[in-house]
DNA sequence: ACAATATAGTTATCATGGTAACTATGTTAA
DNA sequence: TTAACATAGTTACCATGATAACTATATTGT
């Protein structure tokens, strides 16, 4: 994701509002901020899961599976749905997430359209691994935004 | 952009914060809606733009042109950085803009290597056209957002 | 029962982000 | 002056997002 480094100072967002009749130009600034912000840490969360060999997209599937209470499967289609990805995405993704041993697949016994995605073994370490700087990540980037 | 439409709980959040002894729990809860959000509030914009035929990278582009105090134009290099964009995706953006006629770019006259990137008239009325609408959205947005 | 429809996943293809390596031009320092 | 380095932009290529169209299976309504 990419956004404006410098975003538009306060007076000229006031002036856009009051050209546009828009009745609230602080909610504006502040989804700008909020875009700005994103951005920002999402460049950083990349760059920690790029030097762990992995992406925002499969952390994000290991976490939904690994956060569902009473099951330890989803169908590939829940998965895409939580994460708002697009099904070829997915498909593509949980195949190369298979092919590195992270996840297994299964043919869902009660209906054979749908497959059960679950984590292996090592999935589930290599989630346990990269958590903590995960949330040391936000925490500092935070941190840093508050300054 | 893509995200987690629903969030871990609070408790959630809490338990992997005391496991990974981070201590502001709250801040990362708030990382965490900030990235939805804004994954939210992308795919309203993308929509937006896409509709009017153009994105938001096209749509920043002309908005740093047309912000820009003192000048009426502005080096490609100068884009990407203030776009936070690389400057591959910064030449194909800006050659495409050119045959839609939205930009002009001629050679520096005191810089050989550099490329002056300026509005045409019909960029800076189409820029025009589509700004109420993108406020609109954004306000819109966070109307919703804090019901 | 079975035709029509819906759904899960995949394939094909495109759009758009990135990095590495290149060319051309400009700047600096021996 | 000119060799070394720096900078602007481009090219080549890859990664990863999307949509449309397809196959296979399941469900629904007559």
């Amino acid at each position: 994701m990419f956004f404006l480094k410098e975003l538009p100072s306060q007076q000229m967002v006031e002036g856009y509002a009051k050209r546009f009749s828009v009745k609230d130009p602080t909610a504006v600034q502040g989804a700008l901020t909020m875009m700005r912000d994103t951005s920002l840490l999402l460049r950083e969360l990349e760059g920690y899961f790029s030097k762990h060999g992995t992406s925002q997209l499969r952390f994000l599937v290991m976490i939904v599976i690994d956060r569902e209470p009473q099951r330890d499967s989803l169908l590939a289609s829940e998965i895409a749905e939580r994460i708002d990805v697009s099904r070829p995405v997915m498909t593509r993704t949980l195949k190369s997430m298979v092919e590195d041993e992270l996840i297994a697949m299964e043919t869902n016994s009660s209906d054979g359209r749908a497959k059960c995605v679950a984590l292996t073994k090592s999935g589930e370490n290599f989630l346990q691994e990269i958590l903590p700087g995960y949330f040391k990540a936000i925490s500092n980037f935070m941190k840093e935004l508050n300054k």
